[in-house]
DNA sequence: GGGAACTTTAATGTATACATAAAGGAAGGA
DNA sequence: TCCTTCCTTTATGTATACATTAAAGTTCCC
């Protein structure tokens, strides 16, 4: 139990990691639009591999969310709606919450502390240029990510982590899914400044070992996430820069 | 996206389905003690099957936590540390915190709350009933998981409705998964007597549409399954009634 | 004696063939 | 014309064979 988790997609270049790489692809792409059967002979063709690793990929994306066992055989690829959206963006700010409340309640290290000081500081740079170019929020999306990765791996609960990643897989989910959405609004620069004031905050809380005002920084900060997302999910133009657009079908909603 | 969710084990009474059972009964009743490696030959020869749905099971089964895959090639058996089994019902508890929450922002219909209040009528039955042996227990247990399905139910989210059944693929961390430990102690009554008034408090506070309240006592009766754990973990005739005890090492307490 | 390199064996990944089940189409009857 | 039944086709589940890789064992050199 030394190792990081491995999925078994994840082991070297074998034919199954390319089944459920590209199909995850195709998936978020559109390539293969939301609701429709998946054919085994078909992607068999398409991936040019044989019917093995293909079926042990969809099983896996299966188990990612991404798609959905038939009950009479076979697969299809899921939809998702913006309620879908909403909840998946909640429950990985109540997820991350969780984790932050672990930290803060087991407590982290001088270094870990020091560490974290290093990315705010970083973050603070990106926040604070001039333009909010593509190249900015690329840096500000990798920072991002980083902060959201260690708050997670602080918790020092595999548990804990193991859920997180599952809520991940659907991309939309992920701490900077709407970034670049947001990016395009007026109101991006003010986006970044309040995220990075709870980044901050919730550091300071786990040091000060404030387990419940960590957790209801990092719950909150999710929502950060989903600022102008109504107007995202329903502009064509903003969904193609969410990860895993292609999977939401906003006339579902609410549509259960 | 109409009927239930349905896996590729849960269909018919194909010999994945069985692989799958059988290979979580074999993990779960220690007969594959955790840690151990799962070679496929020993489990062909054993589940008496080709290796494609044992291969197939295993890949489930890694999803559902219950074993992890290797990075070399192969699975092995997971085991469980006190910490996990502590976090996982705190996840647990987490989530259905988050349902009931939701079930309270989003209301719930007339119907919903009479069901909820018959399902509370039959549960203080069985809470007190004059002895509290083994078919009350198995009595109560079976209705106090229809109530957690039922609130999971209410807050219409299916993004949260999977994850709690991910969680919940851990047996010990299910609703009931303490209860028949408990049972055995002093303070059984005085144990359900409390779940059974938070189970009350609860749906009150879905009715009365107070997300926060729901939220919060949903969470702390999470924490009622983890009333005497320490003990019921290090106690091997205890461990025996706990779904899943087989899993758990408790000398791995804190190891990471 | 210990370590490195090589060889052999065993296990896992993949491809393919066979078996089974589901889907679709056609024919017949009401 | 519509519904039911039967037959054919197609897709998926499973078994088996082949290919590749990892692990174990042996030999050689320092």
């Amino acid at each position: 139990m030394d190792s990081p988790e491995i999925t078994r997609g994840e082991r070297g270049g074998s034919q199954t990691t390319r089944a459920v790489m590209q199909l995850r692809e195709m998936l978020f792409s559109g390539e293969i639009p939301p609701g429709t059967r998946l054919s085994e002979l078909a992607l068999v063709e398409r991936l040019g591999m044989s019917r093995t690793p293909v079926r042990t990929a969809l099983t896996m994306l299966a188990e990612e969310g991404l798609v959905q066992a038939i009950g009479t055989g076979g697969f299809s690829a899921r939809s998702f709606s913006e309620r879908d959206v909403n909840d998946a963006i909640e429950l990985r700010g109540t997820l991350e919450g969780l984790a932050a409340r672990f930290a803060a309640e087991r407590g982290i290290s001088t270094i870990a502390g020091q560490m974290l000081g290093d990315l705010l500081a970083r973050l603070d740079e990106v926040v604070t240029a001039p333009t909010l170019d593509a190249d900015v929020m690329e840096q500000y999306i990798e920072l991002n990510a980083r902060f959201h990765r260690e708050i997670i791996r602080l918790a020092e609960s595999r548990v804990v982590e193991r859920q997180i990643e599952r809520v991940m897989a659907l991309p939309f989910a992920s701490p900077s899914a709407f970034v670049m959405a947001q990016s395009r609004c007026e109101d991006a620069r003010n986006v970044l400044v309040i995220s990075q004031d709870q980044h901050r905050a919730v550091v300071e809380a786990i040091i000060g070992r404030e387990g419940t005002r960590a957790e209801a920084l990092m719950r909150e900060h999710s929502r950060v996430a989903r600022r102008n997302l109504g107007q995202a999910v329903r502009s064509r133009e903003a969904l193609e820069q969410v990860p895993g657009g292609k999977l939401i079908q906003f006339d579902r909603y609410g549509e259960e």
